[in-house]
DNA sequence: GGTTAGAGTATCTTC
DNA sequence: TACTCTAACC
């Protein structure tokens, strides 16, 4: 029996046909819980099983790498089947993959490291002041976005030569050629480069395309709607005469159009492709119909759209959950509390989460967790390999594996301080530049250094850091002894350990985490057999777990850190993540915060029409992923930047009829005639019939004193080596409490607790 | 060259 | 609010 027919139940009809239609185009719109993943793997399994197609003929696509891991291991237990598959992969896996081992051809190094958005922003700045283009007068950032939007459209400086439209373009497009340059020497690519650079290289080498378009006979792509210009384009170099490809998307749950995104890749695709079969997906198996008469009713408003309408066979189930309350602390309040009742009620944490459209509104809900010892943990906001100190550790491996990579070498050529300051660098990269040397292997081979002064006895303690770190990669030592050596050598944990302020510990601590996932990656490491090499064991180890580091995504690190309750590892734990972030994941309980108006729609889609419809989009994304219960939540008045404001409720509430509501509305304001809403930083309340009036609120929060603290603010304490001082803000920090104290002698500084004693 | 305090400013989402 | 940048001081 066939793979397909023993599997036959698992489909419905509509399912089974997008599985069964294996050749020609096909464009699957399957909406939220439609179960496109089971046709993404059924189909990739069918191919293999019923039509004898080898594994490596897939190329199947998608933008997180959870989505392919999780793809990767369903196809691998359809076809009970137990290697790596190297092509269920990202976008831009796909494209260091085939750069690192072609590259070359188009000069790009083999080694090549990639640049994050920080040191992107980094390197555009240098590049202006180089030009001596004032950041005054030109915003580094919105430099960035227009090169990147050249990049998006496929086109490298000099092709974007014929594109200027105004001055602007023209100061752009001198950055944009001497950012070029700079990522050319460093031997560093961006991530819009790795598919800049894979198109291009498909574009210059038509025997390499043959070859790959010839292997890749069947083309698969998740998430259709979020793809690019540019990996629109790469796609088409991929494909071959045959056009075997199948999308599947939902255009519905397109939101990331602010990155570049094109709606119309979805929209247009059978347009494009005129003989491509449309299949829906419309039966959803995630939610009630009472949550998705909720989303129908938001998203329909929309008008870019392909028609659809989910359904359901489940019930009605219970309604949706209305609060609106006063200020953003009775909002995180109300929604602790109900987590707490729905866990009493038996729903486990896991299966509980908070959803809010900008990050920066987790923190409410955080403290208070905190403060009612419910384990949590968050997705997103800070990424565990941004923090400094991850990033310090990593500059060594880095400036190792790629001498030429100057971020990594100023970072850490004075990271611990080694008095090496601004001009002393500046002398050495202009040397190294002017020998045409990688700056680390100028640095280690010159027998006579630009003048250094103070510098020179730190400048010999970097050197042997190198040395020690160069002779590492060419024996066989482990990865983990390498880094702490390093470490060692280059006093860093040492001198974190020296400080002894809560932050300190709290690095200690990510550089431990850090060292285990080194240890662990090193467990279970195997080498790629495809990218033959004659580098040492240690030196492919090194490159293949930066660019893992380098291509993680937040929701792909939902087990890392920034845990609430930091020790008492592995509870059940409640996820607070943005909506953005929740895509493609599904809860028993959601909680759909910050319905306001300003908030969410965000103030910056109100005078765009194409951007409120990605909002609507983005609301119906957070309404589907409830299964069960859906909370929303709205406060009147909320704290943004240190200011008050008050913010209408937002239209995706206003819009919904009140029978699908339980509504609790807990003050007073409500009732009153005044609104108001926040644009541009300051407040405004209007009265109703008369004339707009601006107004600064002065609203004072009660202090917390419900704490179990041995602190209390206003306590006068002794540190062993700052001395007398008085406590002015407590905070938890994991386990601990972390004060921040007004020293008598020694200013004000945050401390643990467990280094004070009341006075 | 390193440190720090104060001013200024950005305010979303992220592969 | 919180971060980044600058300028003044050590």
């Amino acid at each position: 029996m066939s793979f397909i027919e023993s599997h036959r139940d698992d489909l419905n009809d509509r399912q089974l046909e997008a599985v069964l239609r294996t050749e020609g185009p096909v464009l699957v719109l399957a909406g939220a819980g439609s179960g496109k993943t089971r046709v993404l793997t059924y189909r990739i399994a069918h191919l293999v099983n019923d039509h004898g197609v080898p594994l490596p003929s897939i190329l199947a696509m998608t933008f997180s790498n959870k989505a392919a891991r999780e793809m990767q291991e369903r196809v691998k237990a359809l076809l009970n089947f137990d290697q790596a598959l190297p092509w269920i992969s990202t976008f831009h896996s796909v494209g260091a993959r085939l750069l690192r081992r072609y590259g070359q051809k188009i000069g790009v190094g083999s080694e090549f490291v990639i640049y994050d958005e920080g040191e992107q922003r980094t390197m555009i700045k240098d590049c202006m002041e180089a030009l001596k283009i004032s950041d005054k007068d030109y915003n580094p950032d919105a430099v960035h976005a227009r090169i990147g939007k050249w990049k998006n459209e496929g086109k490298s400086y000099e092709e974007a030569q014929n594109s200027r439209a105004a001055i602007f373009d023209d100061v752009c497009l001198s950055v944009y050629e001497a950012y070029t340059k700079e990522m050319q020497k460093a031997q560093a690519l961006d991530f819009d480069d790795l598919l800049l650079k894979t198109y291009h290289l498909f574009r210059a080498d038509e025997e390499l395309k043959a070859e790959f378009r010839a292997q890749w006979r069947y083309l698969l792509v998740d998430e259709f709607q979020d793809t690019n210009e540019l990996q629109y384009k790469l796609l088409m170099e991929f494909l071959n005469a045959d056009h075997n490809i199948c999308v599947v998307g939902d255009d519905d749950q397109s939101i990331y159009g602010w990155r570049g995104a094109k709606i119309e890749n979805i929209l247009n695709f059978d347009k494009v492709f005129k003989k491509a079969e449309v299949i829906k997906l419309e039966q959803n198996y995630r939610s009630t119909a009472t949550i998705l008469k909720a989303a129908d009713l938001v998203i329909s408003k929309n008008e870019m759209r392909h028609e659809k309408t989910l359904w359901t066979d489940k019930g009605q189930g219970e309604k949706i959950r209305y609060a609106s309350v006063t200020d953003d602390r009775s909002e995180s309040s109300f929604v602790v509390t109900e987590i707490q009742k729905q866990v009493r009620a038996g729903v486990s944490p896991e299966e509980i989460a908070v959803l809010y459209r900008v990050n920066s509104l987790s923190r409410g809900f955080e403290e208070e967790c905190l403060k009612k010892r419910i384990p949590y943990r968050i997705i997103g906001g800070f990424r565990f390999y941004e923090r400094k100190e991850i990033k310090d550790v990593l500059s060594y491996l880095k400036i190792l594996l790629n001498p030429s990579d100057v971020m990594a070498f100023r970072r850490s050529l004075n990271t611990p301080s080694r008095g090496i300051g601004k001009t002393t660098l500046e002398k050495i990269e202009v040397a190294a530049s002017a020998m045409q040397r990688p700056i680390a292997l100028f640095v280690l081979e010159a027998a006579n250094l630009p003048a250094v002064g103070r510098g020179r006895e730190g400048l010999a303690q970097y050197r042997r850091i190198l040395e020690r770190g160069f002779m590492g990669l060419r024996s066989n030592e482990s990865f983990v002894d390498l880094v702490m050596d390093i470490l060692e050598k280059s006093n860093y944990v040492t001198n974190l350990k020296n400080e002894k302020t809560p932050e300190s510990s709290e690095r200690l601590e990510n550089i431990q985490e850090l060292m285990s996932a080194i240890q662990e990656f090193e467990e279970s490491w195997q080498p790629a057999s495809d990218l033959q090499s004659g580098d040492s064991p240690l030196k492919r180890k090194l490159a293949d777990f930066l660019e893992r580091v380098s291509l993680i995504a937040d929701v792909d690190q939902l087990d890392s850190k920034r845990t609430g309750v930091a020790q008492e590892s592995r509870q059940p734990q409640v996820t607070f993540m943005s909506i953005h972030a929740a895509k493609g994941l599904e809860f028993k309980v959601c909680f759909l915060t910050g319905l306001e108006e300003g908030i969410f729609p965000s103030a910056r889609s109100f005078d765009d029409y194409a951007q409120l419809e990605e909002e609507r989009r983005l609301c119906y994304v957070a309404i589907t992923r409830a299964k069960e219960k859906l909370y929303m939540t709205r406060a009147l008045r909320r704290r943004t930047f240190g200011s008050i404001n008050m913010n209408l409720e937002s239209r995706f509430v206003r819009e919904l009829p009140k029978e699908l509501f339980e509504i609790t509305i807990d003050q007073a304001e409500e009732q009153s005639d005044i609104y108001g809403y926040s644009y541009g930083g300051s407040t405004f309340v209007r009265s109703k019939g008369s004339q707009k009036e601006a107004v600064e609120f002065e609203y004072e929060f009660d202090q917390r004193t419900d704490f179990d603290f041995n602190f209390s603010k206003g306590e006068r304490v002794v540190h062993p080596s700052f001395g007398e001082g008085v406590v002015q803000k407590i905070e938890v920090l994991g386990s601990d409490e972390c004060l921040t104290i007004q020293f008598q002698r020694a200013g004000r500084k945050k401390v643990l607790a467990k280094f004070v004693k009341s006075a």
